[in-house]
DNA sequence: ACAAATTTGTAGCTTTGGCTACACTTCCAG
DNA sequence: CTGGAAGTGTAGCCAAAGCTACAAATTTGT
């Protein structure tokens, strides 16, 4: 993610050739920086479920979770601690700082309201959690509400 | 991707501390799985795309195109011609296989429907034109039947 | 209390997908 | 027919997210 800016001087003779970046391009950049997010978003989710389910979260059972090494997860939760959304020590069980709980709030709820959408439609619901878990992060506000009502249109069975 | 079993002897001694790997785990694995195949679904999608609209796809439109360099593009695009999706000469365009244009005319269809269904539910053009760039990578054949169904349903005018 | 099992940390590797800088082809206009 | 602009290739850097192997700490069972 990061630029380097450090060495382009931007000495007038010579433009270094910008590319010119369509219009078009936007959505792409969009689902690009979402990605940035996404694995955020699944820890932070999954940190408050073992929070609430164990009392606390350690690493092996975020490694269990998502099927990846520990290593991975360690490496993860530290960028997390950086970011401002986890806390940790050494060998210690992992916590969500404010903004992190939030965060994971959010993606709770956006997560439920997208299953819940598929279900309501006919999917079945293994195949639900399957998409829902991929579909999840590109989910717009503004289509998140369209999902909202529509479940809930359905499960008030007004079809 | 790449596994290195070439230092693990298996030396019945010491099993080399497997982790477990809930079966919840699965979704996940799912998802990753599909972000490898994303990339490759994008570039055929736009290749087949330029090469309709401008009778060639040259790397500078597909540059333009994702907004981003032409080097990441040179990069990408040689990694589907090892996969067999593409094929390409030094300083010539890009063309598909005929298994990379199979692979375009799913995933163009499969895009399409997704859109439409957005905007279906009520959902504005242009954030389901973002969303569906980001979704539609993540849309079971289970789903994408519904979502057609759905479609087809509101085009009636039957609600 | 201590050994074993579990958990966590660290070193070092891979691939993917970003980037800049610079070199080289192509191609067209004058 | 030649020179510059546009397009492409290559070298080399970065970060994220995956891995194994090994080391250290912590917890647990006897």
């Amino acid at each position: 993610m990061r630029t380097f800016h450090h060495l382009t001087h931007d000495l007038p003779g010579k433009p270094p050739f910008v590319p010119p970046a369509s219009p078009a391009s936007e959505p792409h950049r969009r689902t690009r920086r979402d990605h940035a997010t996404e694995t955020a978003e699944d820890y932070v989710e999954a940190i408050a479920e073992l929070e609430a389910s164990r009392g606390e979260c350690r690493l092996v059972e975020l490694a269990k979770r998502f099927g990846v090494s520990h290593v991975t997860v360690n490496r993860t939760v530290s960028r997390l601690c950086k970011e401002g959304l986890a806390e940790t020590a050494p060998y210690q069980p992992v916590s969500l700082t404010a903004r992190g709980r939030r965060l994971a709030n959010r993606c709770r709820k956006r997560h439920e309201v997208v299953l819940q959408f598929l279900v309501s439609i006919g999917v079945p619901a293994e195949v639900a959690a399957i998409d829902a878990e991929g579909m999840e992060h590109h989910v717009s506000p503004q289509t998140l509400r369209r999902f909202e009502a529509i479940a809930s249109e359905k499960d008030a069975g007004c079809n």
